[in-house]
DNA sequence: TGTGATGTTGAATG
DNA sequence: GCATTCAACATCAC
């Protein structure tokens, strides 16, 4: 599920459940969960370590150690946390689990894994390595525009480009396409600078009020988009066209024909 | 029971 | 070399 309002909601939790702990040890269920070294490196990097705080760069959650590296969560498809301290609550599908010296567990959940997990020594490294664009919230206006120069790609691409801005997933992209009247095909080197201004606002207006209004991970309020109109046989609210089911940047899409206007 | 899934990557292609 | 596309990843839910 997560994009970044999710993720912003996992550091909440993460936080709360997590800072100031120290890690008495850690559990692997699943060694390929973890990336960059073998499941057992992995334990006794993290055993003894205190938690200091973390920090969050669109889906990426970089949780910090005293010692300065970084233990990096990437949430995949459907990762989750889950505080514990009677082991019959742990998750079905969890994958690793830190345990706390004060006797909590907290267990990283993931059914699908697709998440990916890494210890760091170097987080702004490792940034530049997967050369990771700016949060969605700290996007500057003349940066995207810059990034957009010269792009022969669909909207929903450039959106969904994590090097462009992190943070933005399927769904919001849908949202903000929706917000802007542009077919999310549309090609970006058509579009008109007051286009890209106008997605520049929706990006920022999208995720703010996502990451201002969303309860932890499931249970969104009843108008969210994906309620109303994001869905098989969903209703536009505003009434100005049907709901269509396409693929664009190779990801399903929802827009409304007749309100999305495709410039190419 | 077959299909699709809210993400990322690396190989293939242009 | 760069931008872009697409299959693959592994498993579950509908």
């Amino acid at each position: 599920m997560p994009e970044l309002p999710e993720v912003h909601n996992f550091k909440q939790y993460f936080d709360a459940a997590a800072t100031n702990q120290v890690i008495d040890r850690v559990t692997v269920h699943d060694d390929k969960i973890i990336r960059n070294m073998s499941g057992p490196v992995f334990t006794d990097a993290l055993a003894g370590r205190k938690i200091t705080g973390s920090v969050r760069r669109g889906k990426y959650l970089f949780a910090q150690l005293e010692n300065g590296h970084d233990l990096l969560l990437h949430f995949g498809m459907n990762g989750d946390l889950n505080l514990y301290q009677d082991e019959s609550d742990r998750g079905r599908f969890e994958r690793f689990a830190l345990h706390f010296r004060d006797g909590n567990t907290l267990g990283f959940d993931d059914s699908r894994k697709f998440a990916r997990i890494l210890y760091l020594e170097d987080r702004l490294a490792y940034i530049e390595q997967i050369k990771l664009g700016p949060d969605a919230l700290d996007l500057e206006e003349a940066y995207f525009l810059h990034q957009l120069e010269g792009r022969k790609t669909t909207l929903k691409g450039i959106l969904l480009n994590q090097s462009v801005v992190a943070g933005l997933g399927n769904l919001y992209v849908d949202e903000i396409c929706y917000r802007t009247r542009l077919h999310p095909a549309s090609r970006v080197n058509a579009m008109t600078l007051e286009q890209k201004k106008m997605i520049y606002r929706e990006i920022i207006d999208v995720m703010e009020y996502a990451t201002q209004n969303a309860p932890y991970y499931r249970d969104y309020p009843e108008n969210w988009f994906w309620h109303t109109w994001r869905h098989e046989g969903g209703q536009d609210p505003e009434g100005e066209g049907a709901v269509e089911i396409t693929k664009v940047a190779g990801r399903t899409t929802y827009y409304v024909q007749g309100r999305q206007k495709l410039v190419e």
